[in-house]
DNA sequence: ACAAAAGTGTTTTCTCTACACCCATGA
DNA sequence: TCATGGGTGTAGAGAAAACACTTTTGT
């Protein structure tokens, strides 16, 4: 097989910043790694690209394999290049965020994998560069959540407008305003209100609601702006 | 050295998308491929990641090399990790859009190197997934233009309202109304007014105005939002 | 009946848009 | 003096923010 002559050939890895919400707090699903150097230490889930298959691709296939997820939405944000990020050898990282719905889910991946949810803020050291890629990605996800209807993939099916509420509270650190934020979402037409409601945490009990699929994908562009508000 | 098992390793290429603006239509900068295969033909500004540099530092140093410039705006926006996008041997590559001022560096660039501007929507052929490149990076540059300041990087030092808006108008292809981007843009306090005036283009003439650099720095993550207006 | 969460209405403020208008100057 | 592009002013529509108010229901 013919190469470019000369030039020098490096590892490709990939590793994804995989984010859930519980219904209170923003996570991170970090795993156990599982070769040295730093075997054990804690580190997202990542791998290398393997020769038939892009780095698209092979997201997804490392996601699906560490913790069973499939059809996971993943968004590349960002390479990390600098030549000593790994000490081994040189190893560039495509890095990945992915959005997860964590209820789904949970359960199947502490017993079958040994990931490991923490929330955000109270994350353990992480090896290598692992801490600034999370810090970029959570960068990443505001920016992106402040324009564009992501943050339902991190909900299940149904849910109400409170829980939404928090989520978007929560990601952006700051009060909203129920009743503008309340108008706003249901201004966007995204939603389906069930018949259903949720008594859990309240009395009255708040509807739920589905994501309207159609306008989903399509409004997909669309600027949300459900922020500055209470204060 | 020690390295990791059984894994495949890549070459990394890095590609430039280079804008310029002339004043009338966003450009494009191109040179004629220097090696096999595809030699001679119209491709972006490219080359391998060297040993000791950052895919960042690559970056830089080939469009130092490739057209003189230095110091240039550069922003690392999407890897293309498809196994078989070059012929040769699987090459991912890292893809940055890069901001000039035209008019600094073009005499320059066609003196001293084989590289050409090219009105966006009359480039010739590109190699490889090159016009995919071009397509997501000028994609980018719309959505990220909406809503920062990027857009300065195009131009000189000096430069009126009335280009600016021209510039804003040609990148986002659409009229602007002239009072509104004039209120809009001066409420930004991004801009400072000079004495002189550029007659180049009217009998009155337009005042210059350049760059409140601090503000420019500090204020790199502001919405701008200069957008909807005309019919 | 009352506490507590869900959800609605309303007022005030601000911003955006459209477009009319004035300005400066060379031919 | 008039044509041309540069630049300002302003009324009306619309959206955002703040917050008061109503609804529902378990205890």
């Amino acid at each position: 097989m013919i190469e470019y002559s000369n030039q020098t050939h490096y590892l490709v890895a990939v590793d994804c910043i995989v984010f859930g919400f519980d219904g209170e707090r923003l996570k991170l699903l970090l795993v156990k790694r599982g070769l040295e150097p730093e075997i054990d230490k804690w580190s997202l889930i990542g791998g290398f690209v393997s020769a038939g298959e892009s780095t698209d691709e092979a997201a997804a296939r490392v996601l699906k394999k560490n913790t069973g997820l499939d059809g996971i939405y993943l968004e590349q944000f960002q390479v990390y290049g600098k030549p000593d990020r790994d000490p081994i050898e040189r190893v560039l990282s495509v890095a990945y965020f992915a959005l997860i719905d964590i209820h789904k889910y949970s359960a199947q991946i502490n017993a079958d994998y040994h990931a490991e949810w923490f929330p955000i803020n109270e994350k353990p050291a992480l090896i290598f560069d692992h801490e600034t890629m999370v810090t970029d990605a959570w960068k990443k996800l505001r920016y992106k959540a402040a324009l564009h209807p992501i943050l339902f993939e991190l909900l299940p099916k149904k849910f109400t407008l409170p829980q939404l509420q928090v989520l978007f509270e929560e990601v952006n650190d700051m009060k909203i305003d129920t009743g503008n934020f309340n108008r706003k979402i249901k201004s966007t037409g995204l939603l389906i209100k069930l018949e259903e409601k949720d008594k859990s945490s309240s009395k009255k009990g708040a509807f739920y609601f589905k994501l309207n699929q159609k306008r989903y994908q399509s409004d997909f562009h669309l600027v949300l702006n459900v922020f500055r508000s209470s204060k």
